[in-house]
RNA sequence: UGCUCCGUGGUGUAAUUGGCAACACGUCUGACUCUGGAUCAGAAAAGUCCAGGUUCGAGCCCUGGCGGAGCAACCA
């Protein structure tokens, strides 16, 4: 019964959205012959973020789902915002998540021709004039949501002299501001949007792609509709906020119908995160004022920085899936995101050692040349992984929060007269240690280890409550190991009265240096990603080097012992 | 004093033609464990914004409230 309104994922059903409900029954009902084309239409003015991320599964996962294609359309229609520079960025992003637009990649520039040739359609049909006002003025006469608007003075304008001014418009002839071209509907409209609305502006600044050759460029609601409909688009998914220009979009379309043939717009809800922004503005004053090293920083909500932090698609495709598409504005939990990497790196992420915070430890009884190797797992979840060896010697680091003069009873770890296993090789008893009287810090611990407790070894079946990671001292590689932790303090930093400022973590990186790791990590190349045991998943920075390899953390492995400390 | 959209556990989503409100995250137990991870078992947690109405029966349909969001860029 379910095969219809569900889809199966890894055993969980995923239920279908209203967007998904509906392109089911208009192809049952043969809309636009049975046929399904979306696009993707990103403005390129900035990075791509998990929000777009929410919008990019649907569009290319519905067409993909139901056997149509996906564009992607760069909206590329106000030179003065937009740059070259995020094109290839976006491209890459969308590549990243595993979707591919094939040779369908457009720019609402390559209409602007048929979209010139659409408002002289319009102004001959009485239906565009040319408004000679400033902005404020029209603005002032638009009236407000409760008040109805009053009409321009040039409004009833005839034909003529309306294509005259236009063209002469597009030539340069008169200065930015002076007029514009307004689409006549109704300015006492109860939905502001159909209140004249502006579609042509003079903008003399050069197009990225065009150049020089236009001086006029259309508006978003006198573009996107029509490069929908120029396209073939049968279902045109956006954001909630654009749910009131869709009788705009409904009427460009009606005088632009030839055949049974149109586009539909669909709104479905935006992603909003607990404590993050995602608004291209707010993003790009992080990056402006430094708050983040830019937008790939691993702190940030972009797709780079997702990448850079550790981030799989597989992860971010598998929670966007969990919160689904509704018309509820909604603020997701973080936690859910952080819970989908974990889910996905747990099974494909290798195993290693790593010491964050060193603290030595010297096997008393172990000779001091001695070198032995150890074989680890290399992922208890995928025995297809197999295992490698890693070298034990007389002196360790182990983890310096694994250690504790005077421990609590609940604590599983090293402590004076305690026995806790070290991971793969044997159990060691804490017989003493040193501590700097000064500084109250522990400088080493000693210990003896029973040789006949080796992993894997027959009668090593003692028990104890711990088990330790560990590095050797004299194989150990350095490391820097960068921790993250949320980039606000607030769970919604931009519905408060304060600035959303205020609300930035101070301490959302933490640098460690001198973290010590297992030699066979030497050779991990950037965006390699690892568990670290017993601590989190971390992947390899492009900022790593073969002299400073350095290492992000993704997310921390869920921690029961922290949490029962509070 | 407008128009449009939206109100289901703490959070996000389900609930087919009106039929015992379900799943996930989070939280809390317990088991297991050479990762205090993972896994497994279990628990607490909403009676569906409110008030009426229709109905044998309403989260779902109707009416009226209340609450939230969006809309007054020559931005998208």
């Amino acid at each position: 019964m379910n095969d219809e309104n569900t889809r199966e994922n890894e055993g969980t059903k995923i239920p279908v959205s209203f967007i998904e409900q509906i392109i089911i029954d208009d192809l049952k009902e043969g809309r636009n012959n049975g046929r399904i084309h979306t696009r993707f239409p990103p403005e390129p003015n900035g990075y791509l973020h998990i929000g777009h991320a929410k919008a990019i599964c649907l569009d290319f996962g519905m067409a993909e789902k139901y056997g149509g294609k996906c564009n992607l359309r760069f909206d590329d229609t106000n030179p003065v915002k937009e740059e070259i520079e995020y094109i290839d960025s976006i491209r890459e992003d969308i590549h990243w998540l595993g979707f591919d637009w094939e040779d369908r990649e457009y720019f609402a520039s390559d209409y602007f021709g048929k979209l010139y040739d659409f408002a002289i359609d319009l102004i001959n049909r009485g239906l565009a004039y040319v408004d000679d006002q400033p902005s404020d003025l029209i603005a002032q006469q638009k009236g407000s949501p409760t008040q109805p608007g009053i009409e321009s003075p040039f409004r009833n304008r005839p034909p003529d002299e309306n294509l005259d001014l236009f063209r002469r418009m597009n030539e340069g002839e008169f200065d930015e501001g002076s007029r514009v071209l307004r689409a006549k509907i109704d300015m006492k409209n109860p939905n502001m949007h159909m209140r004249d609305p502006i579609i042509y502006r003079i903008i003399k600044a050069p197009h990225h792609r065009t150049g020089n050759k236009w001086k006029v460029y259309p508006m978003y609601d006198f573009a996107h509709g029509q490069c929908d409909f120029f396209e073939g688009i049968t279902h045109s998914l956006c954001t909630l906020e654009f749910e009131v220009h869709r009788p705009l979009y409904d009427w460009f379309t009606d005088k632009l119908m030839t055949s049974s043939y149109r586009p539909r717009q669909i709104e479905f809800n935006r992603l909003n995160l607990t404590y993050t922004v995602l608004s291209k503005r707010k993003l790009l004053e992080l990056v402006r004022e430094g708050k983040v090293r830019g937008w790939d920083d691993p702190r940030m909500p972009t797709l780079c920085g997702l990448r850079r932090r550790g981030y799989t698609p597989e992860a971010i495709k598998r929670f966007i899936e969990m919160i689904g598409y509704t018309k509820f504005e909604a603020i997701n939990d973080i936690s859910l995101l952080e819970h989908a990497v974990r889910e996905d790196l747990n099974m494909r992420a290798p195993r290693v050692f790593g010491v964050l915070k060193p603290l030595k430890v010297i096997i008393t009884n172990y000779p001091e040349e001695k070198t032995e190797e150890v074989t680890i797992i290399n992922n208890p979840e995928d025995e297809s992984m197999g295992s490698r060896n890693i070298p034990f010697s007389r002196e360790l680091y182990i983890e310096r929060d694994d250690f504790m003069e005077d421990p609590p009873n609940k604590f599983f770890r090293l402590a004076p007269d305690r026995e806790v296993r070290l991971k793969g090789a044997f159990i060691i008893k804490c017989e003493s240690y040193r501590k700097n009287e000064t500084t109250g810090i522990i400088e080493e611990v000693y210990c003896t280890y029973d040789p006949d407790t080796r992993s894997g070894a027959n009668n090593s079946q003692k028990k104890v409550k711990g088990t330790l990671h560990w590095v050797s001292v004299r194989h150990a590689i350095d490391a820097e190991v960068r921790i993250y932790d949320r980039l606000f303090n607030h769970e919604d930093p931009t519905g408060q009265k304060d600035d959303y400022h205020k609300f930035l973590n101070s301490d959302s990186l933490q640098i460690l240096k001198g973290c010590k790791l297992e030699p066979s990590l030497r050779s991990a190349r950037p965006l390699d990603r690892f568990q670290f045991q017993r601590l989190g998943y971390f992947c390899v920075d492009y900022d790593s080097s073969e002299d400073n390899p350095v290492f992000n953390q993704t997310v921390s492995l869920r921690d029961s012992w922290s949490k029962m400390r509070k």
